[in-house]
DNA sequence: ACCTATTCATAAAG
DNA sequence: TCTTTATGAATAGGT
């Protein structure tokens, strides 16, 4: 292409030489853009010319950064040091200690607990127990306030049953030997442990509007 | 060159594109084998397709390794620092989502809540409960039965005590009228609602255990 | 740098 | 994908 055909090899004038460079040089960038812009291709051209003068081209579409990355994946082979590998493989390690707290979290949520374990549903929900414990200290105080009434009212209903059978028995008694009013001071006797208007009342009244 | 002018513009024909993509591929390939081998350059090339196939081309001479090197120097572009930097503030990015995650899971499991706001708060215990929906509805059951006790207790101790007074009043009544044994039959009218030992008991007897 | 004869690259079609 | 071929593009060598 040219006044005549040449053969592909050094050119040894060197001003031939420098000027057949600069042309060709163009022609290449040119084809190049082309290509870029004709087949969405991702282009990456470094040109040395023999005076170590530099030429670069680079698709606007990336960054020679970028390509290399590229390339370091398609090729496999490594341009980078092993210090570069090594962030590479932090960078994979921390995503799969984040992708496996995705999978935690959504647990703890709830979701995709469907192809679980039995262990696995157990431990999340220990987990999830530990987590309400403030909650459940809470409704634990309440619970054993409730508790503690019941128990207070079940002893009293006891001592009061006690304390009517006392008397059904001084009662019987009084019939065959009267006058005598024994069970009198009995009654008397009997004092609740508490009135009921003092006990311990709930200190979360509206604990069930929260349940 | 061809049959026809073509505009420089993305071929939206995606065979064309293609073809003419490896066709223009090899031509560049060619021409820059030739610059290498004509004008004494060192060139390389790397292309990637739009279909993610790459293809390269290194002068014989050198390496691509050696002309990032060289083109460090030439430019004052920092490749491999740059490349260091985009890998460190990916792993700062990666981790601090990392972060994110390890608090709300910290947070779901009742840790570092201390810090927190009421709709922060409010967040959690939603997707706490919804985790422990289950949980919560056996709780209700003995929460309710709990209740049931009481009431009945305390119904059943009022009465109690009631009868109690109508003892006392009737024997006070006895001493000036004796003989009459009114209170007697009072006494008999009284019933425990149900015997202590048929009363409701918890269905979960380990809830204590589990709280 | 420009010119231009000539070769080369390639678009479209088969 | 490969070949063909008409045509426009690139460029070698000269000025």
């Amino acid at each position: 292409m040219g006044r005549g055909k040449i053969e592909i090899k050094r050119i040894e004038n060197s001003s031939n030489r420098h000027v057949t460079y600069s042309k060709r040089r163009n022609g290449i960038m040119k084809k190049v853009k082309e290509i870029t812009v004709l087949c969405d291709a991702h282009v990456s051209l470094v040109i040395f010319a023999s005076s170590g003068k530099m030429h670069e081209y680079c698709s606007p579409s990336t960054t020679l950064i970028n390509m290399l990355e590229r390339y370091h994946k398609a090729s496999g082979k490594k341009l980078w040091d092993a210090k570069h590998e090594n962030l590479s493989k932090e960078i994979d390690r921390i995503k799969k200690e984040n992708e496996n707290m995705q999978i935690e979290l959504r647990h703890l949520k709830g979701e995709d607990i469907t192809s679980l374990q039995y262990k696995e549903l157990i431990a999340i929900e220990e987990a999830l127990e530990i987590g309400l414990s403030n909650i459940r200290n809470k409704q634990m105080e309440f619970f054993k306030m409730m508790k503690r009434n019941e128990q207070i009212l079940e002893e009293e209903n006891q001592e009061l049953m006690n304390v009517l059978h006392q008397q059904e028995l001084a009662a019987m008694d009084g019939i065959v030997r009267e006058g005598q009013g024994g069970y009198h001071q009995r009654v008397r006797e009997y004092q609740p442990h508490m009135p009921f208007a003092f006990r311990v009342q709930p200190i979360q009244p509206n604990l069930q509007d929260r349940i």
